[in-house]
DNA sequence: TTTATATTAATAATCATTATAAATTAAAAA
DNA sequence: TTTTTAATTTATAATGATTATTAATATAAA
Protein backbone atom coordinates (compact mmCIF):
# COMPACT_ATOMS: atom_id res chain seq x y z
CA UNK A 1 0.00 0.00 0.00
CA UNK A 2 2.88 2.60 0.21
CA UNK A 3 5.31 3.92 -2.05
CA UNK A 4 7.10 5.21 0.62
CA UNK A 5 10.84 4.29 1.68
CA UNK A 6 11.38 0.63 2.36
CA UNK A 7 14.02 -1.29 5.19
CA UNK A 8 15.24 -3.35 1.59
CA UNK A 9 15.85 0.31 -0.13
CA UNK A 10 17.66 1.82 2.49
CA UNK A 11 19.63 -1.06 2.76
CA UNK A 12 20.68 -0.90 -0.65
CA UNK A 13 21.48 2.66 -0.35
CA UNK A 14 23.84 1.69 2.42
CA UNK A 15 25.51 -0.39 0.93
CA UNK A 16 25.87 1.42 -1.88
CA UNK A 17 27.71 3.87 0.11
CA UNK A 18 29.92 1.35 1.65
CA UNK A 19 28.07 0.77 4.73
CA UNK A 20 26.90 -2.34 6.36
CA UNK A 21 23.03 -2.48 7.89
CA UNK A 22 24.45 -3.88 11.42
CA UNK A 23 21.49 -5.32 13.51
CA UNK A 24 21.45 -1.69 15.52
CA UNK A 25 21.28 0.12 12.52
CA UNK A 26 18.14 -2.07 11.25
CA UNK A 27 16.43 -1.62 14.85
CA UNK A 28 16.59 1.99 14.05
CA UNK A 29 15.73 2.39 10.57
CA UNK A 30 12.49 0.02 11.80
CA UNK A 31 11.78 2.14 14.55
CA UNK A 32 11.87 5.43 12.32
CA UNK A 33 9.70 3.53 9.56
CA UNK A 34 6.85 2.40 12.17
CA UNK A 35 6.63 6.25 13.27
CA UNK A 36 6.88 7.76 10.09
CA UNK A 37 4.20 10.13 10.91
CA UNK A 38 6.16 11.64 13.58
CA UNK A 39 8.71 13.39 14.96
CA UNK A 40 10.96 11.42 17.63
CA UNK A 41 13.86 13.12 18.89
CA UNK A 42 17.23 10.77 19.19
CA UNK A 43 16.27 9.99 22.66
CA UNK A 44 12.81 9.04 21.90
CA UNK A 45 14.31 6.64 18.93
CA UNK A 46 16.36 5.47 21.43
CA UNK A 47 14.14 4.53 23.81
CA UNK A 48 11.88 2.83 20.95
CA UNK A 49 14.67 1.24 19.95
CA UNK A 50 15.64 -0.29 22.97
CA UNK A 51 12.91 -2.16 23.31
CA UNK A 52 13.97 -3.78 20.33
CA UNK A 53 17.17 -4.41 21.13
CA UNK A 54 17.87 -3.59 24.67
CA UNK A 55 21.44 -3.37 24.19
CA UNK A 56 21.96 -0.89 21.96
CA UNK A 57 23.91 2.76 23.00
CA UNK A 58 22.66 6.10 22.58
CA UNK A 59 25.42 6.96 21.07
CA UNK A 60 25.47 4.57 18.29
CA UNK A 61 21.51 5.86 17.56
CA UNK A 62 22.78 9.12 17.17
CA UNK A 63 25.66 7.94 14.82
CA UNK A 64 23.25 6.15 12.70
CA UNK A 65 20.66 9.32 12.57
CA UNK A 66 23.81 11.52 11.83
CA UNK A 67 24.59 8.88 8.99
CA UNK A 68 20.39 8.37 7.68
CA UNK A 69 20.66 12.35 7.55
CA UNK A 70 23.83 12.29 5.19
CA UNK A 71 22.30 9.86 2.99
CA UNK A 72 19.27 12.11 3.19
CA UNK A 73 16.80 8.93 4.20
CA UNK A 74 15.95 11.21 7.30
CA UNK A 75 15.48 14.97 7.75
CA UNK A 76 16.79 16.59 10.68
CA UNK A 77 14.09 19.28 11.77
CA UNK A 78 14.09 21.53 14.88
CA UNK A 79 10.72 23.20 15.95
CA UNK A 80 12.75 25.85 18.09
CA UNK A 81 11.80 23.03 21.54
CA UNK A 82 15.70 22.89 22.10
CA UNK A 83 15.89 19.80 20.34
CA UNK A 84 16.34 18.07 17.03
CA UNK A 85 13.95 15.14 15.88
CA UNK A 86 13.92 13.37 12.64
CA UNK A 87 11.66 12.60 10.02
CA UNK A 88 11.68 10.10 7.03
CA UNK A 89 11.96 11.82 4.09
CA UNK A 90 9.33 9.76 1.42
CA UNK A 91 10.43 7.96 -1.44
CA UNK A 92 8.98 9.45 -4.30
CA UNK A 93 8.93 13.29 -3.09
CA UNK A 94 11.68 15.68 -4.40
CA UNK A 95 10.81 18.15 -2.08
CA UNK A 96 10.80 18.53 1.80
CA UNK A 97 7.30 18.39 2.97
CA UNK A 98 5.89 20.99 5.60
CA UNK A 99 4.89 21.51 8.58
CA UNK A 100 1.68 23.33 10.45
CA UNK A 101 3.30 23.92 14.34
CA UNK A 102 -0.06 24.57 16.61
CA UNK A 103 1.17 26.74 19.17
CA UNK A 104 -2.10 25.95 21.62
CA UNK A 105 -1.11 22.08 21.99
CA UNK A 106 2.30 21.22 19.80
CA UNK A 107 0.88 18.89 17.46
CA UNK A 108 2.77 19.03 14.48
CA UNK A 109 0.50 18.24 10.89
CA UNK A 110 2.45 17.32 7.51
CA UNK A 111 1.60 19.48 4.47
CA UNK A 112 2.71 17.35 1.64
CA UNK A 113 1.65 19.75 -1.46
CA UNK A 114 4.28 21.48 -2.94
CA UNK A 115 3.60 24.91 -2.06
CA UNK A 116 7.09 26.74 -2.98
CA UNK A 117 7.37 25.79 -6.52
CA UNK A 118 7.04 29.93 -7.19
CA UNK A 119 8.22 30.78 -4.75
CA UNK A 120 12.09 29.47 -5.15
CA UNK A 121 11.46 30.36 -8.82
CA UNK A 122 11.60 34.39 -7.01
CA UNK A 123 14.53 33.60 -5.07
CA UNK A 124 16.23 31.98 -7.70
CA UNK A 125 16.06 35.15 -9.93
CA UNK A 126 15.97 38.10 -8.07
CA UNK A 127 18.91 36.48 -5.32
CA UNK A 128 21.02 34.25 -7.91
CA UNK A 129 19.92 31.30 -4.94
CA UNK A 130 20.37 28.20 -5.99
CA UNK A 131 17.90 26.14 -3.91
CA UNK A 132 18.63 22.77 -3.40
CA UNK A 133 16.05 22.24 0.28
CA UNK A 134 13.84 24.03 2.29
CA UNK A 135 12.47 24.40 5.76
CA UNK A 136 8.69 25.61 5.83
CA UNK A 137 6.80 25.59 9.29
CA UNK A 138 3.94 27.89 10.07
CA UNK A 139 3.27 28.69 13.75
CA UNK A 140 -0.65 28.94 14.28
CA UNK A 141 -3.72 27.08 15.88
CA UNK A 142 -4.93 23.62 14.32
CA UNK A 143 -8.50 22.95 13.97
CA UNK A 144 -9.01 20.95 17.03
CA UNK A 145 -7.97 24.19 19.02
CA UNK A 146 -9.76 26.53 17.32
CA UNK A 147 -13.19 24.61 17.78
CA UNK A 148 -11.90 23.92 21.75
CA UNK A 149 -11.72 28.01 22.01
CA UNK A 150 -15.16 28.00 20.41
CA UNK A 151 -16.56 26.41 22.83
CA UNK A 152 -14.92 27.86 25.92
CA UNK A 153 -16.32 31.09 24.62
CA UNK A 154 -19.54 29.89 24.78
CA UNK A 155 -19.52 28.48 27.71
CA UNK A 156 -17.82 31.51 29.61
CA UNK A 157 -20.42 33.56 27.78
CA UNK A 158 -23.12 31.46 29.60
CA UNK A 159 -21.14 31.36 33.14
CA UNK A 160 -21.05 35.10 32.71
CA UNK A 161 -25.24 35.36 32.11
CA UNK A 162 -25.73 33.12 35.39
CA UNK A 163 -23.11 35.00 37.71
CA UNK A 164 -23.92 38.80 36.55
CA UNK A 165 -27.63 39.31 36.61
CA UNK B 1 16.77 56.63 7.44
CA UNK B 2 15.22 53.93 9.64
CA UNK B 3 11.06 52.94 10.01
CA UNK B 4 13.15 50.11 11.93
CA UNK B 5 12.64 49.32 15.66
CA UNK B 6 13.86 51.74 17.71
CA UNK B 7 15.28 51.78 21.37
CA UNK B 8 12.26 54.17 22.77
CA UNK B 9 9.36 51.96 20.97
CA UNK B 10 11.14 49.07 22.83
CA UNK B 11 11.24 51.16 25.78
CA UNK B 12 7.43 51.51 25.72
CA UNK B 13 6.58 48.35 24.66
CA UNK B 14 8.13 46.96 28.12
CA UNK B 15 6.70 49.35 30.45
CA UNK B 16 3.00 48.46 28.70
CA UNK B 17 3.48 45.27 29.96
CA UNK B 18 4.74 45.80 33.16
CA UNK B 19 8.83 45.62 32.78
CA UNK B 20 11.51 47.80 33.19
CA UNK B 21 14.20 49.12 30.88
CA UNK B 22 16.56 48.42 33.33
CA UNK B 23 20.65 49.28 31.74
CA UNK B 24 21.44 45.61 31.34
CA UNK B 25 18.24 45.07 29.44
CA UNK B 26 19.15 48.39 27.54
CA UNK B 27 22.61 47.31 26.48
CA UNK B 28 20.98 44.00 25.41
CA UNK B 29 18.51 46.27 23.37
CA UNK B 30 21.55 48.05 22.10
CA UNK B 31 23.44 45.61 20.63
CA UNK B 32 20.48 43.32 18.86
CA UNK B 33 19.34 46.77 16.96
CA UNK B 34 22.97 47.51 15.79
CA UNK B 35 23.73 44.29 14.13
CA UNK B 36 20.13 43.89 12.94
CA UNK B 37 21.27 42.41 10.11
CA UNK B 38 23.14 39.49 12.10
CA UNK B 39 21.84 36.09 13.18
CA UNK B 40 23.73 36.21 16.78
CA UNK B 41 23.62 33.36 19.41
CA UNK B 42 22.77 34.12 23.05
CA UNK B 43 26.75 33.79 23.30
CA UNK B 44 27.37 36.49 20.73
CA UNK B 45 24.83 38.46 22.04
CA UNK B 46 26.70 37.98 25.73
CA UNK B 47 30.28 38.98 24.59
CA UNK B 48 29.15 42.10 22.33
CA UNK B 49 27.00 43.21 26.10
CA UNK B 50 30.42 42.69 28.26
CA UNK B 51 31.99 45.47 25.76
CA UNK B 52 29.43 48.06 26.89
CA UNK B 53 28.60 46.72 30.21
CA UNK B 54 31.47 44.20 31.48
CA UNK B 55 29.96 43.13 34.63
CA UNK B 56 26.41 42.09 33.20
CA UNK B 57 25.91 38.07 33.35
CA UNK B 58 25.20 35.29 30.77
CA UNK B 59 21.23 34.77 32.07
CA UNK B 60 20.53 37.82 32.26
CA UNK B 61 20.74 38.60 28.58
CA UNK B 62 19.26 34.78 28.44
CA UNK B 63 16.30 36.23 30.21
CA UNK B 64 16.04 39.44 28.45
CA UNK B 65 16.01 37.06 24.92
CA UNK B 66 13.36 35.42 26.34
CA UNK B 67 11.48 38.58 27.09
CA UNK B 68 11.92 40.05 24.12
CA UNK B 69 10.78 36.95 22.13
CA UNK B 70 7.97 36.72 24.21
CA UNK B 71 7.00 40.59 23.50
CA UNK B 72 8.04 39.62 19.82
CA UNK B 73 10.77 41.92 19.28
CA UNK B 74 12.93 39.26 18.46
CA UNK B 75 12.56 36.25 16.59
CA UNK B 76 14.16 33.09 18.21
CA UNK B 77 15.23 30.92 15.05
CA UNK B 78 17.55 27.89 14.46
CA UNK B 79 19.73 27.10 11.35
CA UNK B 80 19.60 23.30 12.80
CA UNK B 81 23.70 24.13 13.90
CA UNK B 82 22.76 23.34 17.46
CA UNK B 83 21.98 26.64 18.94
CA UNK B 84 19.21 29.18 18.97
CA UNK B 85 19.44 32.56 17.40
CA UNK B 86 17.94 35.60 17.71
CA UNK B 87 16.66 38.18 15.14
CA UNK B 88 15.01 41.46 15.66
CA UNK B 89 11.76 41.63 14.00
CA UNK B 90 11.08 44.30 11.54
CA UNK B 91 9.08 47.64 13.27
CA UNK B 92 6.79 47.63 9.86
CA UNK B 93 6.73 44.25 8.77
CA UNK B 94 3.74 41.82 9.32
CA UNK B 95 5.56 39.24 8.30
CA UNK B 96 8.43 37.43 9.94
CA UNK B 97 11.06 37.21 6.94
CA UNK B 98 12.73 34.74 5.76
CA UNK B 99 16.54 33.00 4.87
CA UNK B 100 18.78 31.93 2.35
CA UNK B 101 21.29 29.41 4.21
CA UNK B 102 24.52 28.55 2.09
CA UNK B 103 25.28 25.23 2.49
CA UNK B 104 28.82 26.06 1.56
CA UNK B 105 29.89 29.07 3.36
CA UNK B 106 27.36 29.16 5.64
CA UNK B 107 26.13 32.57 4.82
CA UNK B 108 22.65 33.60 5.52
CA UNK B 109 21.14 36.08 3.24
CA UNK B 110 17.81 37.64 4.49
CA UNK B 111 14.60 37.98 2.08
CA UNK B 112 12.13 40.58 2.65
CA UNK B 113 9.73 39.94 -0.06
CA UNK B 114 6.32 38.49 1.68
CA UNK B 115 6.12 35.13 -0.70
CA UNK B 116 3.69 33.60 1.50
CA UNK B 117 0.07 35.32 0.99
CA UNK B 118 -0.74 32.73 -1.54
CA UNK B 119 0.35 29.51 0.59
CA UNK B 120 -1.10 30.68 3.68
CA UNK B 121 -4.58 31.05 2.12
CA UNK B 122 -3.95 27.21 1.16
CA UNK B 123 -3.08 25.77 4.46
CA UNK B 124 -5.92 27.91 5.98
CA UNK B 125 -8.73 26.61 3.41
CA UNK B 126 -7.34 23.19 3.18
CA UNK B 127 -6.21 22.09 6.77
CA UNK B 128 -8.05 24.85 8.58
CA UNK B 129 -5.30 25.58 10.03
CA UNK B 130 -4.81 29.49 11.77
CA UNK B 131 -1.63 30.77 10.34
CA UNK B 132 0.06 33.11 12.84
CA UNK B 133 3.63 33.12 12.04
CA UNK B 134 6.22 31.24 9.65
CA UNK B 135 9.35 30.20 9.46
CA UNK B 136 10.87 29.48 6.06
CA UNK B 137 14.41 29.05 5.35
CA UNK B 138 15.80 27.70 2.11
CA UNK B 139 19.23 25.93 1.75
CA UNK B 140 21.72 26.48 -1.38
CA UNK B 141 24.15 27.79 -2.52
CA UNK B 142 25.06 31.38 -2.61
CA UNK B 143 25.69 33.88 -5.82
CA UNK B 144 29.35 33.91 -4.17
CA UNK B 145 30.25 30.24 -4.10
CA UNK B 146 28.19 29.70 -7.04
CA UNK B 147 30.90 31.94 -8.77
CA UNK B 148 33.67 30.36 -6.40
CA UNK B 149 32.56 27.04 -7.58
CA UNK B 150 32.95 27.72 -11.10
CA UNK B 151 36.35 29.45 -11.32
CA UNK B 152 37.78 26.53 -9.49
CA UNK B 153 35.95 24.36 -12.76
CA UNK B 154 37.99 26.27 -14.86
CA UNK B 155 41.14 25.88 -13.09
CA UNK B 156 40.70 22.41 -12.46
CA UNK B 157 40.31 21.77 -16.57
CA UNK B 158 43.22 24.08 -16.91
CA UNK B 159 45.51 21.28 -14.72
CA UNK B 160 44.13 18.41 -16.16
CA UNK B 161 44.97 20.08 -19.54
CA UNK B 162 48.55 20.73 -18.13
CA UNK B 163 49.69 17.35 -16.65
CA UNK B 164 47.89 15.10 -18.73
CA UNK B 165 49.30 15.62 -22.50
C1' DT C 1 12.64 54.96 56.72
C1' DT C 2 10.89 50.48 56.51
C1' DT C 3 9.07 46.92 53.78
C1' DA C 4 7.95 44.47 49.78
C1' DT C 5 8.95 43.43 44.99
C1' DA C 6 11.71 43.06 40.94
C1' DT C 7 15.99 42.24 39.05
C1' DT C 8 20.57 40.78 38.86
C1' DA C 9 25.21 38.19 39.21
C1' DA C 10 27.35 34.19 40.17
C1' DT C 11 27.16 29.70 39.97
C1' DA C 12 25.29 25.08 40.05
C1' DA C 13 22.44 21.90 37.64
C1' DT C 14 20.43 19.96 33.66
C1' DC C 15 19.84 18.41 29.07
C1' DA C 16 21.26 17.34 24.39
C1' DT C 17 25.01 16.08 21.85
C1' DT C 18 29.77 14.72 20.79
C1' DA C 19 34.29 12.63 21.80
C1' DT C 20 37.07 8.90 23.63
C1' DA C 21 38.68 4.44 24.57
C1' DA C 22 38.24 -0.30 25.20
C1' DA C 23 35.69 -4.30 23.55
C1' DT C 24 33.32 -6.73 19.89
C1' DT C 25 32.22 -7.98 15.32
C1' DA C 26 32.93 -8.65 10.58
C1' DA C 27 35.80 -8.79 6.62
C1' DA C 28 40.37 -9.66 4.38
C1' DA C 29 44.71 -11.83 4.15
C1' DA C 30 47.71 -15.51 4.96
C1' DT D 1 41.25 -22.23 9.28
C1' DT D 2 44.00 -19.01 11.81
C1' DT D 3 45.77 -14.32 11.83
C1' DT D 4 45.36 -9.64 10.90
C1' DT D 5 42.98 -5.51 9.85
C1' DA D 6 39.22 -2.45 9.74
C1' DA D 7 34.58 -1.23 11.08
C1' DT D 8 31.39 -0.84 14.57
C1' DT D 9 29.60 -0.67 19.08
C1' DT D 10 29.11 0.11 24.12
C1' DA D 11 29.96 2.56 28.07
C1' DT D 12 31.30 6.57 29.76
C1' DA D 13 33.44 11.04 29.97
C1' DA D 14 33.43 15.61 28.18
C1' DT D 15 31.41 19.48 26.15
C1' DG D 16 28.29 23.21 25.09
C1' DA D 17 23.92 25.45 25.44
C1' DT D 18 20.38 26.57 28.41
C1' DT D 19 17.87 26.77 32.79
C1' DA D 20 17.41 26.86 37.83
C1' DT D 21 18.90 28.49 42.27
C1' DT D 22 20.33 31.57 45.64
C1' DA D 23 22.06 35.44 47.77
C1' DA D 24 22.81 40.26 46.85
C1' DT D 25 21.19 44.63 44.98
C1' DA D 26 18.20 47.95 43.16
C1' DT D 27 13.66 49.91 42.80
C1' DA D 28 9.04 51.02 44.19
C1' DA D 29 5.39 51.19 47.76
C1' DA D 30 3.84 51.92 52.31
MN1 LIG E 1 7.21 15.84 8.97
MN1 LIG F 1 16.94 37.27 9.60
ZN1 LIG G 1 -3.75 22.45 18.59
ZN1 LIG H 1 28.03 30.62 0.16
Amino acid sequence: MSTGTTLANIRNLLHQSGFKLTPQREATVLVLLENEKDHLSAEEIYMLVKKKSPEIGLATVYRTLEMLTELKVVDKVSFNDGLSRYDVRKEGAKHFHHHLLCLECGSIEEVEDDLLGDVELIVEKKYHFLVKDHRLTFHGICSKCQLKKKEQAVLDKEAAATTLP
